[in-house]
DNA sequence: TTGATAAATGTAACCCTATAACATATCAAC
DNA sequence: GTTGATATGTTATAGGGTTACATTTATCAA
């Protein structure tokens, strides 16, 4: 299973990692990895958990790479296009993908007490709204699913789980 | 199957209908169904689409029933919680809830040209998100699943579906 | 029926999220 | 090295949502 994102783990590497599989992509298909697209992809992998464009936009401004907002946004819109980040309609955030580079329909296990986000794969067309979808004619081009609960720390009586 | 939303069907007797299930719900459970609440959900269910909170208030406003955002958002905050109206995250927009009274997980699918949206059923124990959550001893307590594409009017080619 | 409590409304001000528009710079490829 | 496309800098503004507090209305028990 390739739920990830509750629980320890290896976080320099896995941020290397993902850093390197973006850049292979991007070399691969021609696309222009600039610096600030690096570096809000650097501050998601970090934190490790969702951010706001406002929150991330705090960091690019101390670092002098831009202070509007246009800024971050159009960092975002490239990494959430090209499937580097992933947006949680739920909390108006984004998320470094845990897999990025695979094709891939991603569901998050949000934790409504300390907002960590885990991701998962979802298979929409699968399912009751695949049923749904293929008895009315509609046809599913992408799709938002989103849990939202405790996660094992947060159930475990953390009053909150940092 | 009971989605709906897409294709024809008697609307005003739907509404009544709706109104009705709602009306005896408060009654029996005692909640105040205010005329500022039963507006917000005639309105919801006469346009019988997602409307915006703001859109909801001009409505709200041009007939005097209150003018600054927090009528439109305490309503729907009410109709929300009760289950009556529900909330597409990805749209930021409400809809009426097409099955009242009755406990259940909503999932949507979106039109992405028309903006159309039907209700249909999701189970998010079961299937992919589920096992992750069992899996991660994650606790799923609400879910969001929506799903965009084309309606079925809309993949007929119509260039724009009403 | 009155008085205490809880629930709902009115209103002003504000915060957060996101985009439009336009000028400038940089890149990629011929 | 010029050109067309892509990326950035910046200003202003649109859109969505909440806080806070005063006032009113409903509920219910004494």
């Amino acid at each position: 299973m390739d739920t990830i994102g509750f629980g320890q783990h290896d976080h320099s590497s896995c941020m290397r990692a993902a850093l390197a599989a973006v850049e292979n992509y991007c070399t691969e298909h021609k696309l222009q990895f600039t610096p600030v697209r690096r570096r809000v992809l650097e501050i998601l992998l970090a934190r490790h958990r969702a951010m706001g464009a406002y929150e991330i936009l705090d960091t690019l401004r101390d670092e002098g790479l831009g202070s509007q907002p246009p800024v971050a946004y159009r960092a975002l819109d490239f990494l959430v296009s090209h499937g580097f980040a992933h947006k949680i309609e739920r909390l108006n955030a984004f998320v470094a993908c845990t897999h990025p580079g695979q094709d891939h329909t991603p569901a998050f296990l949000i934790c409504r007490n300390c907002d960590a986000v885990a991701e998962a794969h979802a298979e929409p067309s699968r399912g009751m709204l695949g049923r749904a979808a293929t008895d009315t004619g509609f046809s599913i081009e992408q799709a938002v699913v989103e849990a939202l609960g405790l996660c094992p720390d947060c159930r475990k009586g953390a009053p909150a789980c940092a």
